[in-house]
DNA sequence: AGTGTTACGTTGAGGTCTAAATATAGGCCT
DNA sequence: AGGCCTATATTTAGACCTCAACGTAACACT
């Protein structure tokens, strides 16, 4: 059995170099290609060098997020809700499907991000929009408050967090984010929410 | 309440015009921006350019793949976790640590991914690596043919989304995104992964 | 040799989301 | 005028994740 204990040893030595790459590149998009390549040659990688990047930048920067306004005690979908209304103007009041359609979720999650805000009294519901049975959900003061102490330190945040990129490389790549966006949103049909109402 | 019901009509024209901004605009970087600025004039928006298509397109390419993944009958989550141990070449071994740092999830959640492919046959766990209390996770015969059987088809897909812009364009955001996601990996720490142990 | 420290992995509580099923309000057509 | 139809909102079930607390194994130091 001292020899099996010798043998595990080796096994985790062989792991902790990572068999082929260095460790350091196992979880970039270029190490992720090459182990594509070496493992399965001829897998298609070209979509990598975006397609991770794009996750992995979103999680990070969503994390953060989270993690800033736990100070805040606020969670991230109620804000996003609160922000939604309170971007529109006065009088801070939109439907459920149009809440939802800005914010790129669900009906059932707009549902139950508005319920939870009420429960806390950051917005009203109201019947009595315009078409069949539309809820209009409104901004209370208490809400606006909360936008209003917390939205400028979330966008100061999220301005610290690109200043590795100078302005030229932002405006390149804000314009090359946006192109991308509006061709994937047609791709992908653009009524993505029509599945909502249609189950 | 006849004219209630005139000015309930003219609510509802009053949000369907969006009260200031264009439906369409309204959940673009730059309307949002725009929004803020009209709103709350002097919100530092700098930053939503590039944040708010970044955040959209993981959630676009996220909620696809999913539904690509659920006709194979399989999760992202799960996929992702075999993928990982794919790509460390033979002996498709990892220590739970390890799988955490590539898949950028916390301790826990790695833990329930493998709970969960365990119970499907799709990896086993054993005891007996390098460290303290190290658990060697393996990839068995049909977690192997399942990653064989969908990898292609959803790196395909995904290229498939990438092609609204130019081989040139593809080359400039991949390198933008990883000078990027480089300098926020080091300004978030890098060692992200230290809260999983130490609480 | 014994004890404290540190590194890992797992568990449990709480929260959020999607998808599908359910309920209902107006409109349309005969 | 009455019954089908469609657009909405809500509810429910199932998945997944984070954070914090916990249990435990190897190592170092005395």
């Amino acid at each position: 059995m001292a020899r099996g204990e010798d043998a595990r040893t080796e096994e985790a030595d062989a792991h902790s170099a990572d068999t082929h790459a260095s460790e350091a590149e196992a979880h970039s998009a270029q190490g992720i290609a090459a182990a594509w390549e070496r493992e399965r040659p001829g897998t298609p990688v070209s979509s990598i060098g975006i397609m991770t990047p794009v996750w992995q930048l979103a999680k990070l920067f969503g994390d953060d997020r989270r993690r800033v306004l736990a100070r805040a005690g606020v969670d991230a979908a109620t804000l996003d809700l609160l922000s939604v209304l309170r971007r529109s103007g006065p009088p801070y009041a939109l439907s459920t499907r149009e809440i939802g359609r800005r914010s790129l979720v669900t009906a059932g999650a707009v549902s139950q991000r508005v319920a939870r805000a009420e429960q806390e009294g950051l917005v009203t519901r109201a019947r009595g929009g315009g078409r069949p049975r539309t809820v209009l959900v409104s901004l209370t003061p208490a809400g606006h408050d909360l936008v209003e102490a917390t939205v400028d330190q979330v966008l100061h945040r999220d301005a610290e967090l690109l200043t590795g990129l100078t302005p030229e490389q932002q405006a390149t790549l804000t314009e090359l984010l946006q192109t991308l966006l509006t061709d994937v949103q047609d791709r992908l049909g653009d009524d993505w929410i029509g599945h909502v109402g249609q189950g």
